[in-house]
DNA sequence: CACTTTCTTTACTTGTCAGTAAAGTTTTCT
DNA sequence: AGAAAACTTTACTGACAAGTAAAGAAAGTG
């Protein structure tokens, strides 16, 4: 007597089951190298089940595609009442801890891989990846410079300033080589020298933040 | 008579049509996606001719990535005597000119797909290729500062600094979405705005450098 | 020019994969 | 419970792909 029916509740538990099959699966194969017959078997299920669900191969690609976009790049909303360093080195880590999670990362490498088969998975990736963090960025910068703690142009060149100083160098090497896991105090060296040369180039008083810089870097360090 | 006889002749020319024709087929299908067939259908030979030249797909496939390593990423030689300004511009055209060309894009697209499944193209592109550019930024950076033109403490943060500012963005782009044409516009726009945050951050007399950045940017549109 | 060696092709073999037909099972509704 | 609907499975088809065997063509050599 539940508002969902034992039908659909298993409806969309298989649907689940073979969305997260299949992201496991092209992820660690490609499009091509992936077969219908072992996603269907991750999934627990045979494969004229999985064709009842998606019409074909494509479709199940980019239904699987369209899944994790919604959830995986959520918007930063920054802490109210804190400094702009603080809110600087809080953004950096929650980018930082999604970008360059494994399986993030796999899936950008695949993502990167069909771009060319796939122009629409590619196209709504960066809309709804980089542009939407983009977007939330530049709102963020455009307030702190209202506040004459900022100083630039255009907010789009200073955001995607941002975003190069910080993950860039990390992120490029985690794609080009999937092994070499990217420890913690790297990514800490990437994130706090780009913070500092961001703030160099756009910050209102340089000193001033540099020194609140080392500092929230150092409290950090004795906390771990 | 010659040094080379006409059978290694055809051999080196039939080699290199097979890396062409593989380059081209694995660029535009995927490892797994591409076939025996077509390679040598593309290279016009038969396969059983591939299979003399290479035992497997695999060690075509690895044969092809070690081809254009060499070539592909050539160090940057700094123009002597000119200006820091006008050599950073230099660099900045000279590997945009060369990371945005389409056929590069797609190798990249390439290597970073096929990143889980070959670990070793990956590492090596790495080495062979943004690192080895990354060295020899770091060298002319270091001559800079030798000069007192520039200020930094670790020379592979500021050129992976430099290296992000002008390229990260419009090259992550560019690999997400293939078919949008970076237009010289664009990039420049990009380019010109990561050197003036790179040098509002490292220039030791950051006014005259972005005076004689914005004279040179105009210099370079009037001859166009 | 004849003969050997190297290279290249046509014609297969074996395996795998996307997609489907038809039969069997589970859930819902009366 | 029993009929009807929706769902799932086993067992298949046709196409294509990696790799090979054996015959045929082209070079180099005496």
């Amino acid at each position: 007597m539940n508002q969902i029916s034992r039908r659909e509740q298993n409806r969309l538990d298989k649907q689940n089951r073979l969305l997260s099959a299949a992201i496991k699966v092209f992820a660690d194969a490609g499009y091509s190298g992936a077969s219908m017959d072992v996603i269907a078997a991750e999934a627990g299920l045979s494969k004229p089940t999985l064709y009842h669900y998606f019409p074909s191969k494509e479709a199940l690609f980019e239904a699987m595609m369209a899944a994790p976009r919604e959830q995986m790049m959520l918007a930063f909303t920054p802490a109210p009442g804190k400094d702009l360093v603080d809110q600087l080195l809080d953004f950096a880590w929650a980018y930082a801890d999604t970008v360059m999670r494994p399986d993030f990362l796999s899936l950008a490498r695949l993502i990167i891989g069909e771009a060319h088969r796939f122009p629409d998975v590619g196209r709504d990736y960066q809309d709804s990846g980089p542009d939407k963090v983009l977007a939330g960025l530049m709102t963020f910068l455009i307030a702190q410079r209202d506040q004459h703690r900022l100083t630039f142009e255009e907010a789009e060149l200073a955001a995607e300033d941002f975003w190069g100083l910080i993950l860039s160098a990390p992120r490029n090497r985690a794609l080009h080589v999937p092994n070499a896991d990217i420890s913690q105090e790297i990514l800490a060296r990437y994130i706090h020298n780009g913070i500092r040369t961001f703030l160099r180039a756009y910050s209102t008083n340089p000193e001033a933040d540099l020194a609140r810089l080392a500092k929230a870097i150092s409290a950090r360090h004795a906390e771990k």
